[in-house]
Order: C-alpha cells, then sequence, then structure tokens
DNA sequence: ACAACATATCACCAATTGGTGATAAAAATA
DNA sequence: TATTTTTATCACCAATTGGTGATATGTTGT
C-alpha cells in the first residue's frame, strides 16, 4: 500500500465488509432472522455473495461478526460513575433498570438480538450473554451482595425478574399491538405506569 | 358412512389431520420455527405433502391450526373455585405467578408459541393473546382493581413486570445453559430463589 | 359385483437456496 | 510501462423450497 485506504476507491475490502454488516442490521429489522439468506444479504449490500464466504468464511462467520459487533453491555457500566453507593445501590439499580426499560425500546438491534438468544445457541450470543453476567457481577459482589448479606440471592432474584420482564415487554410492545395486562406498552401513559412499578418494587425490596 | 369411523381403516382424514399437527409439534421442539418446511412437515407426518394443502389449504393454514388447538389460558381460569378473595387476589396472584413459572417450565409447547409471539405477527398468535388478555381481564376487574382504587393501574403493571419476567426466565432457561444475574434457572436452588422472589414481591404489593 | 366418492400418492414444475471455480477489473508494486 | 495482488463479478451447480395436476387406491353405498 502507497497511500494508506483512499476513501475514493471504488474497491475497498473494509468497507465492503461494513456493507454486508449493514445489509445484515438491515433483513434483520425488515424481515426478521428467516430472511438472512445469503442471496438476499448480497443483493441488499450491492455486492456478490461470493464475497460473503471470502471475507467471512460464510453466512454464520458473517451474523456472528455482526453480533459481535453489537456490544450492548458497555453503555450499562458505571455511568454514573462513583456516586452513592452507600445506599446499598438501591438508586443505582433503579436508574439501572429505568435506562434499560428506555433503551431496549428504543433500540430495535437489541430487541432483535435478545429475541435471538432465546431462540438459537449460537457461540456470539453465548459471548454476549456472558458479558452481561460478568457485568451484572461487578454490581452483585461489589455493592448489594454485601448489603443484603444472607438476602443477597433474593435480591438477585428479584433483580432478574425485572431485568428479563423488562426485556419481555419492550421485545413485547415492538411485535404486538396487543396491551399487556390491560397496559399499552406503546403509549406514555403505559410505559410510565411500568416505570412507576419498578420504582416501587426497588423500594420496597431495599425497605 | 355406515359404520362411523373405523379405528382399522388405513384411511381417515382426521387421523391424518392430527398426523400432521403432531409432525408440527415435534419439528418444532426439534428444529424450532424454521424447521417448518412443508416437505419436512410431509415427510414427519409420514404423508403427502398435497394433503396440506387439501385439508388446511396450506403450511400457514396447518401452522395456524396448531396454534389454536394449543389453548393454555384455559388451565390459568379459576382452579382454586371461589376461595379467599377477601385478601383482594394476594393469595390468588401468588399462586397464580408461581404455577405458571413452573408450568411454562415443563411446557415446550407454551415456551415456543410464547417466543413466537415476539417474532411473528400472526392472525392466531393474536387471538392467543387476546385469550391471556381476557382471562386477566376478569381477575383485575372483579378483584383488584376494586382493592387497589387509584392504584389499580400500579398493581396491574406490577403482575405484568412479574409474569413477563416469568415467561422470558423460563425461555431463557429452556434454550440457554448460562445462568442469569448469577442463577442458575435449570436448578432446583435457583428456581427456589425466583419464587421466593415472587412470593416476596407479591406481598411487598399489598402491604 | 358395481359405481361413486374420499383418501392418498406420484411425478413434475418453477423459484430459491447455499456454494464454488473461472474470470474480469481495479490497485499496488516494480 | 509491465507485473503481481487484491477486489469483485459471473456463470454455473446440486439440493431444497413451495406448489399442483394426474393418477392410484381404499371405502362406502347400491
Amino acid at each position: 500500500m502507497e497511500k494508506k485506504t483512499e476513501a475514493k476507491s471504488l474497491r475497498n475490502k473494509e468497507k465492503s465488509k461494513q456493507k454486508f454488516l449493514a445489509a445484515v442490521e438491515k433483513i434483520l429489522h425488515t424481515k426478521g432472522f428467516s430472511g438472512l439468506k445469503v442471496n438476499d444479504i448480497a443483493r441488499t449490500a450491492g455486492l456478490d455473495k461470493k464475497l460473503i464466504y471470502n471475507y467471512f468464511g460464510g453466512k454464520d462467520g458473517l451474523i456472528d461478526e455482526y453480533i459481535r459487533s453489537q456490544d450492548f453491555w458497555s453503555n450499562v457500566k458505571d455511568e454514573s460513575g462513583e456516586t452513592l453507593i452507600n445506599d446499598g445501590g438501591k438508586e443505582f439499580s433503579k436508574t439501572m433498570l429505568l435506562s434499560q426499560f428506555d433503551y431496549i425500546f428504543k433500540n430495535k438491534n437489541i430487541q432483535k438480538i435478545l429475541l435471538w438468544g432465546l431462540i438459537e445457541n449460537r457461540k456470539s450470543l453465548r459471548k454476549l450473554a456472558n458479558d452481561r453476567e460478568e457485568n451484572g457481577a461487578r454490581l452483585f459482589e461489589g455493592i448489594t451482595d454485601p448489603h443484603f448479606k444472607e438476602n443477597a440471592k433474593r435480591y438477585r432474584a428479584i433483580i432478574a425478574l425485572l431485568i428479563s420482564g423488562i426485556y419481555y415487554l419492550d421485545i413485547y410492545a415492538a411485535t404486538n399491538d396487543c396491551t399487556f395486562c390491560g397496559l399499552d406498552l406503546k403509549s406514555t401513559s403505559g410505559r410510565s405506569e411500568i416505570e412507576n412499578a419498578i420504582s416501587f418494587l426497588v423500594d420496597k425490596t431495599y425497605e
């Protein structure tokens, strides 16, 4: 390479790979998992399907790389810095849950991938789940386990229920127009009811 | 028809239809949604695929009939009869949630169909969701709404979180070996932690 | 026995699927 | 400029997909 990767070059491996990854995302949103066929992906990317085999080793390799490219849990970490952990992680848990409820509702990518994790058992999906576990482990082991002591596991179970409930409700709202327990999960009023419930339950848990 | 549907007859329309429905179920368990191809279904049923078009109008008709054949919410109704509703539905809610947690864990059919409802938007799936809503409406309108009065909607939101959490955790446990919030959802100890959390949260809600 | 009907199979179709070797075209190197 | 390497396209393949008309076979009624 004489001149480093000119933007004007018509043939650019990296750019082509990105086109394939973008095509996967687009098809995932429009047609869902079942629409992910090599021919469609190549057509959507505007490139030849042979390149999928050359660059990713096949459809599975491409899909794995797409999943790996989505690093969702990095934004969950500790955005609030080192603020008040003297409350046993109460406020942190609350804001974490509420922000997840909002974030996942707006992010169609994570919805699809969470759903994917309930259907398939890909290596790349497992890694994502493990990342989430490791990320949560820091909260539990560092803050809430010492606070709840013998009840530490019950706190984990409560958070598990709330997190997974948030997942399910957000995905349900995205793919379904029907209500859930009589609540319209797409309306702001329905969603604020859920938010109030989350706050309420966390408060009660720390009583 | 002289003699009504002999069991020994080699050609029996109803029995053949049942074979197709059983084949759908089997493939759903072994290969998942993506494995539901007419050729496979027919091969699994041991019959010709033409019959799928003759009897059900096509693959979609067959699948819809399979979904309709699964009436899950009938067992949720009021199994406890008319016992203690003077507690505002507290015990009823608790046992309902706990039995759902156990029932869905053991019933692979409902897991798959719940998952299906998060992916597709079939008419038959919508109907199933509506059945669930109507079923729940009886509990809410008849018992808990009058009890919680101005907080009725928050109670609904709490139940929505718990129900959907139960759904997600059970499905997650079935397709994933990984833990969730550090809890092993397949072990009895992990599951009893969740059960304790459900009881705890319902109790706190009624305080 | 016979016909009439219901039930099921078969052969075949067009379109789509995943996948590959040969080849063209652009870019880097000399 | 000529040469080599990278990047991308093309034509083609076998297998599978959904779907159908013609046909065979079992069952029922006369």
